[in-house]
DNA sequence: CGGCGGATTGAGTGCTCTCAACAGGAGTGG
DNA sequence: CCACTCCTGTTGAGAGCACTCAATCCGCCG
């Protein structure tokens, strides 16, 4: 996962050795378990951690005992770029899969901030992107169908895994359980598990073994509205 | 609006007045009518708007003729912080009402930023703060009931207001259309419409002549969820 | 006075929810 | 090796929140 992301930012300006004269930037890489919360709501971290490996998610749970998903987080990902700027958690982080994370030192990431406006750039970039999914989200929640909010959460995933090298085939991974699509997109288990089948059913999508295959592209963007 | 966001941070760093040395920060005031698009999505700017009085939002249009707002823009914050790091509008920004506001040279704004590592820590702040906003939403948007959205719109907008001091017994200025909350809220306008009268009837706020009076502040505060 | 944007109200519909029951697979302990 | 449990997915039935369509009303403005 080093070509993608803060990984590819630091190797970019040459600074992801260690140098003689500052700590090592990466810590030690640490794991968490599927279904297993990694960082809590509020959470203190001194370090920016990033998905080597699994997906996890950011999540809200509410009094009322629902939760919202905000965002996946895949492989090469910075669990939130928010901690670049700041030094805790907002939303309670979750492992999907099994996880390994890797924590990067946030005071000298700062500085390598401060003495290379390219790094802050690509940096800064990062965090809009981030900003710009929950966006997106938003727009999907607001106005759009069921469907269509299955359909474009598949092909999103679809695409970021593509620029991972992670697609074949029209085939990957896809880990996610129903209930957590279904608390992504602010709809029933139930709703979702009918969306699928109508999927399935259509040929738009085979789903076995965790992992998915687009069968018709075309139609499923276009229920996406491209 | 001196006292609040941006201009607040370059009072605090020094910096608001115009040095011999460098062309002065702040442009001429501009101004937008009220319902007009005050930038297009993908505009080209050069400078970082600040809102000196009025509202704007900010909005995405579908190919489906359904729009979603994203944020309410009010006096004195920036009409979107990624403009401090990219140079281009993602979402159209609509004025609300009669909107004046001013541009801040983004070049200079980074060398502050590059030279005062202060100033760049308050205006990341700023932008992590705007996406949490949009958290938010998405959270309204995926797990709340259309009165819990309006109100805790409502309380979000006071809130908001007080820390301008425009909040004077319990009465603040409203001037959204009902359409422009049903936008915002992922709802129809005429059921907006339906839980405000609700609101009215059951003694929770009074709307009059723009104005907004909140009349149970802990019945509005409960079904907000706090 | 006519026109327009916005608010209001009624009627009917439907997308999505909740409740509930059941099936299958994986892991666990006896 | 089996019984048990837990988790997830599946399916049916019924309910309800919010939608669309439509008509009317009101204030404002030219």
């Amino acid at each position: 996962m080093r070509g993608l992301g803060l990984c590819r930012v630091l190797i970019d300006a040459g600074l992801e050795a260690p140098l003689p004269n500052r700590p090592p930037l990466a810590q030690a890489e640490h794991s968490a378990a599927p279904r297993r919360p990694i960082f809590r709501s509020n959470e203190r971290v001194t370090h920016v951690p990033v998905i080597c490996e699994g997906w996890a998610c950011v999540a809200e749970h509410l009094t009322n005992g629902r939760r919202q998903i905000l965002s996946f987080v895949l492989p090469g990902d910075l669990i939130s770029t928010n901690l670049l700027f700041e030094p805790f958690i907002r939303h309670e982080i979750e492992a999907i899969t099994a996880v390994r994370y890797r924590g990067f030192d946030r005071v000298g990431l700062r500085e390598t901030m401060a003495a290379n406006p390219d790094v802050l750039d690509k940096l800064s970039k990062e965090c809009i992107e981030e900003k710009e999914g929950i966006a997106e989200l938003v727009i999907d929640l607001g106005q759009r169908m069921a469907d269509e909010r299955v359909a474009r959460l598949i092909l999103d995933i679809m695409e970021r895994l593509a620029r991972r090298s992670a697609v074949r085939a029209q085939t990957f991974a896809f880990p996610l359980r129903q209930t957590q699509i279904a608390d992504a997109l602010g709809l029933s288990p139930v709703y979702v598990n009918r969306v699928l089948n109508d999927f399935r059913q259509n040929g738009l999508v085979r789903i076995e073994n965790r992992s998915l295959t687009i069968l018709d592209p075309t139609e499923l963007r276009r229920l996406a509205g491209n």
